[in-house]
DNA sequence: GTTGGCATTAAACAAATGTTTGATATGATA
DNA sequence: TATCATATCAAACATTTGTTTAATGCCAAC
């Protein structure tokens, strides 16, 4: 860690302080002890504090995207199983980890007050794997059904995933800590927003769903020991 | 405005300045500004600027939940009317009036990173109204549907409905502004989560749900002009 | 009219902020 | 060795921050 060029030490030191306090709280004095290197290098390798926040956005959204990628499966494997593997992934790069990640942190930010590097971000990283959401469901979705409410019902999918990360802390509140324990895992949080999902789409309450999924689920697990 | 007394223009003032930047980039300065009295006022009266954001976000909810009541039924109505009302209700509480209200601002910041202020939030707004939306559930849920499920699901509408605020500005990006004038209506969003939520519960699929809730709305829409 | 408590003010304070400066060290190149 | 660009440093700079102070204005009570 000491012996990285300043210049990265910095990129590392950033991440986490300004996904902790934000980008106005974020002091470059903290940074730079963080990173031990002085107050001056900041500015020295980034031009002024904002810059530096742009590069470190970019960086945070590259990594969490390669850190985790939703696993392989084969071609012959149902469409069911592929909306559960999506829908565990998004919940994975959110809340993977028994710490949220500053890249997570600092992701939530620009989606709540976007700044510049938002965009980017949306073209780059969301919309390809909200498009991919929208073929998923189409697996489901008759012909008749028009584009908007395709859309819709992918939006309903994300926000199922996104709330634990945006809202945690006040499920946490509002949640006994036994029952957080007990069924908050990340496979359960997927199996319930997929079959939730599922029933709307197929014509079937949610609990027969559940066992449906289930099955295939178990069928899978014989074959790789994924989840 | 300018003839009330100066403590209530400073907590009028505080409370947009305090959304739009939160609590750290604020400055007492520039709520003083706006509130046309001294710099000195905000200690004067609150003691520090940390009590004064305190009050503020209190003031914040009553204000919100205050604004926004459900419609008032008759007891006849059928469940699914009661579901619909407090879907749009949530919707129009974070949404309503085109452009939002700094009083959601200053919850979407408690709720995304809590402070003191977000325990009594929790426990005098959020959690009645969650248990009020998890009692409107067993309507459609067998009663063997343990107790976790119920706030799985409580937890997926609420999710659903949130988002639209939560990543108001990403979801504006991902979708195309003829679609959004013309599908993102406070109504149209509502009606598309409860029909979701009940085709989920119910056994039958979303499009086959939406004729079913129209005709239920249309036939009170004879007797009421709500909506 | 004087007193006394409350409200308001301009000014000052100490601390923290982002940024700049000028000197010093380093290490390769000639 | 001398040269030179790069890297690092302590110190200083000019602002801005929340908070305090001490003086002044106000107005009802006695």
């Amino acid at each position: 860690m000491s012996n990285e060029p300043s210049r990265e030490r910095i990129l590392s030191a950033a991440g986490p302080v300004f996904a902790e306090k934000g980008f106005e709280s974020a002091t470059i004095r903290e940074i730079c002890a963080a990173a031990e290197v002085n107050v001056a290098a900041v500015n020295y390798y980034f031009g002024d504090k904002q810059q530096l926040y742009l590069e470190t956005v970019r960086l945070a959204s590259e990594a969490r995207i390669e850190q985790i990628a939703p696993p392989e499966r084969a071609d012959s494997t149902p469409a069911e199983i592929h909306l559960y593997d999506h829908v565990r992934t998004m919940l994975e790069r959110m809340l993977g980890s028994e710490q949220v990640p500053w890249q997570v942190k600092l992701l939530m930010r620009e989606v709540l007050q976007p700044t510049e590097a938002c965009q980017e971000l949306v073209e780059q990283h969301f919309r390809p794997r909200f498009e991919y959401l929208q073929d998923l469901l189409d697996n489901w979705l008759p012909p008749e059904v028009p584009t908007y409410r395709r859309r819709q019902i992918a939006l309903s999918v994300v926000g199922q995933c996104v709330h634990y990360r945006m809202a945690g802390e006040v499920i946490d509140l509002l949640t006994p800590e036994e029952d957080r324990r007990q069924y908050h895992s990340l496979d359960q949080l997927a199996f319930h927003i997929t079959t939730l999902t599922l029933a709307s789409l197929q014509g079937q309450p949610i609990w027969e769903v559940d066992s449906l999924l289930r099955d295939m689920l178990e069928d899978l697990s014989g074959v790789m020991n994924s989840r």
